[in-house]
DNA sequence: AAACAGTGCAACCGCTCTGAC
DNA sequence: TGTCAGAGCGGTTGCACTGTT
């Protein structure tokens, strides 16, 4: 017997949300809390579907959302998470916190997997693919640094290291070997060894600490030895614990609508006192200001900006926070091709 | 300036899972 | 045990924006 739909057809808006539509949903969630998704629509009378109202509010509204481009940690860890447990973004998600599922399926399709094929990194499997290297740029450099391709060695087969090898001392080889290279990728793809999902996942579950608020801090500094990957978000979630903890879930509500209203779009409320707050409190201060541990500086633009449909925003800034440009990341992603894997996966375990 | 192509992302779709009854 | 509603998930689409010709 087929499922009833969760709304009918007839009468339900569809696309953008409005903010007129946000500030029902988030006024009736205030008074409610997010239940019932099926009968909220009417009651907070939206002409929306529950099913509508219920992605809106956890992909965007929901107060605990950071917004704003991923920083050079989250970047990190995504790329990471997604080696070892796949397409699972809810489970990547859970990992990073404040991030939604939806945001880090889109941003792993439009820039981090394009980034990857640019590195001759297959985005599924995450063993190198000369057939997706952007070999211009590769062929066109005076001196082709092959030390790296040999840095391969976790993941490479004994056919690509013999290949960088001898591409190291024969660098017109490399046109004739990429005339191969069909051949080659294939054999690669079936002996490389690739991290299995299921094998991974549940020790994943076991040595990484989940970063929420009932146990991630605890957790994640009682293991000194955590991964690079962890300490981002340890020190990601320290930073949202320090924003959170001071506001009620009202307040928070309020600012989180504010932040996607900003105020020079709408008068809604403040905004700027939001701003305010963040610049006068201390821990902010000193993390905005500031520089973690890895040289990469916070700031909460991220959390501010554009957080809601283009056409009711200005545009964004290019840019990046945290001081990363486009290049700096893509040298990031190649160096991820020496795919070092996470101190805290023992993989002697698994096997 | 206009046309076109490429990009990014919010939102939707269809399916599965889970728990209540 | 089967049915159903609610919720969650991953894949896909539509469209606004941006860059290029």
């Amino acid at each position: 017997m087929g499922r009833s739909p969760c709304c009918e057809i007839n009468g339900v808006k569809k696309g953008p949300w409005t903010p007129e539509e946000d500030m029902k949903l988030i006024q009736y969630i205030q008074v409610h809390g997010p239940c019932n998704w099926r009968t909220l629509p009417k009651n907070a009378g939206l002409q929306r579907c529950g099913k509508s109202c219920r992605l809106r509010w956890t992909n965007y509204l929901r107060p605990d959302i950071k917004r704003g481009r991923f920083s050079f940690e989250e970047e990190e860890t995504i790329i990471q998470l997604h080696s070892v447990l796949g397409n699972k973004w809810s489970a990547i998600a859970a990992r990073l916190p404040r991030r939604t599922d939806n945001e880090i399926k889109n941003y792993w399709n439009t820039h981090i997997r394009k980034r990857l094929l640019r590195n001759g990194i297959d985005p599924v499997t995450h063993a190198p693919r000369l057939d997706h290297l952007d070999l211009s740029s590769f062929i066109n450099l005076p001196q082709i640094n092959l030390s790296n391709l040999l840095r391969l060695q976790t993941l490479l087969n004994p056919e690509a290291l013999r290949l960088a090898a001898s591409l190291q001392e024969n660098p017109e080889v490399l046109l004739a070997k990429l005339q191969e290279h069909q051949l080659f990728n294939a054999q690669l793809q079936n002996q490389t060894p690739v991290f299995q999902t299921n094998q991974f996942e549940n020790n994943l579950d076991q040595q990484i600490p989940l970063c929420n608020p009932s146990n991630a801090l605890p957790a994640a500094t009682s293991h000194s030895n955590q991964s690079h990957l962890m300490q981002g978000n340890v020190r990601q979630f320290s930073m949202n614990s320090e924003y959170l903890s001071g506001q009620t879930f009202q307040d928070t509500l309020t600012t989180a609508f504010e932040s996607v209203y900003p105020l020079e779009n709408f008068s809604y409320g403040a905004s700027n006192q939001l701003q305010k707050d963040l610049s006068e409190n201390t821990s902010f201060q000193s993390l905005n200001s500031g520089s973690n541990s890895s040289g990469h500086n916070f700031s909460f633009d991220s959390v501010l900006s554009t957080p809601v449909s283009s056409q009711y925003l200005p545009n964004s800034s290019s840019t990046f926070i945290n001081g990363n440009t486009e290049d700096e990341r893509e040298n990031y992603c190649t160096s991820l091709s020496k795919f070092e894997k996470p101190e805290s996966l023992d993989f002697d375990d698994f096997m």
